[in-house]
DNA sequence: GTAATAGTGTCTTTAAGACACTATTAC
DNA sequence: GTAATAGTGTCTTAAAGACACTATTAC
């Protein structure tokens, strides 16, 4: 990479460096919100810092972006670090870049959002740098380090919208469902109920899922029909 | 700012800095890309450099972040700088974090999008940095500098997904309007075609506007009535 | 009166919402 | 048979979409 002078930047030239003043010691950081529901719950994947600053405090996943990866890169990467997860689908909502947000630098947040399915994860409960880790309700996030509170305020902000406009819940199951079991996820995330009879027939009339012919076994009741999603990618498109 | 040494971040501890190949020379920029309605059709502010790199070539508005202020004051500061308008509604919509889009440094962008009535806006053609500025029609942008044409598109998409769910578009009028020019400006960004009654019906009927009591005057055929929105904020609403 | 554009109401179609009974399984 | 949960259809209401004629102005 090419490195200039601040001072021809400043003046119009074409140069600019990184030990002005002005901007020096800046640093960009990517965070990743997972989301999972589990046992009719919405959860996401908080860690334990396992070193200062906020030593012992929680947050959500995160690091630095490297110079040779982009920043959906390092998200990426991020989330496979700390879930083992790789080809996630994962989407950026925001920039977080309050003046001081992390005490070591003047750092700028690109957050992203991802669902999962928990069951294909297998937690790492220490690391490196993490004390533990845990899936924590979302109506239990405890008070979180730096700003990451508001990061997932906005996180849930935005996956509501995305489950509203588009089929992203497709990744919370790695497999078939039954349309009860959609329905509660549905009715968690959103925070509201349907009433059964409505909520099959538009998912279904939206072509959204299908019969896979397969059913529910061992329920001590009547077993439910599986379905699966019809479509692999994600789609944008209005559901409620 | 505290500072820390690279050694002691990577290896988990509390510090960091940004003489660090792995992430040294990063720097966070803004972008805000203008639109305004003119004649009927959705443009664009433009400048065109006045230095290096990408001597001469167009690009839309923005600057670095300075550490002393956050990213949405660097967006306000750099709109203010460029169009001399204060007070102007932004919207944070994407950051670009691809690796070599900038030939100076590692640069991150996060684009902003605002809407503005083009007839407050006294533009300067010719500043320190820039040659000359214009308003351009969005279907008619040049190639642009940097990966500039790639946040223009954004840009646009999420400017027809405001306008489509909330009451952007009242920025685009600095007082008074008529039902057929606000008919148009919908038309225009949305690019389709509105019944004209089913669109005065829709308007009213969200409560988006209503009648100042006054009317059109020297048109050479039957004067349209005016109207307002009647809210100033910002507002959440689906509108079609 | 002509040209230009503004203003208005009804019918049809589609989607959303409310609502109750029958079916299947394990025990 | 009892408990538990799954599956199904119709009616009502609200919103969207299609559609044509009259009104006002400058010239």
């Amino acid at each position: 990479m090419i490195k200039y002078s601040y001072n021809q930047f400043i003046r119009g030239e074409e140069n600019m460096d990184a030990s002005n003043p002005l901007y020096e010691n800046q640093c960009i950081h990517v965070e990743v919100v997972v989301f999972t529901v589990d046992e009719g719950k919405v959860k996401t994947l908080l860690l334990q810092r396992g070193v200062g600053p906020f030593l012992g405090e929680w947050i959500v996943p995160g690091g630095v972006v490297f110079n040779n990866e982009s920043i959906d890169e390092a998200a990426v990467r991020e989330l496979e670090e700390k879930t083992g997860l790789k080809k996630v689908f994962i989407k950026q909502f925001y920039a977080f870049g309050e003046v001081n947000r992390d005490p070591r630098m003047r750092m700028v947040s690109v957050a992203y959002l991802a669902l999962i399915d928990m069951h294909k994860v297998d937690l790492q409960h220490m690391t490196l740098k993490t004390m533990d880790s845990k899936w924590c309700d979302i109506g239990d996030i405890p008070k979180l380090a730096f700003d990451h509170n508001q990061i997932c305020d906005r996180a849930l902000e935005e996956l509501r919208h995305y489950v509203i406009n588009s089929n992203i819940v497709k990744d919370l199951f790695y497999k078939q469902f039954t349309m009860p079991e959609l329905q509660r996820v549905y009715e968690t995330i959103l925070d509201r109920k349907f009433d059964r009879r409505n909520f099959r027939r538009k998912l279904l009339s939206l072509g959204l899922v299908e019969k896979t012919g397969g059913i529910e076994e061992n329920s001590s009741h009547r077993p439910a029909e599986y379905y699966r999603f019809v479509k692999d990618e994600y789609e944008e498109i209005d559901i409620f």
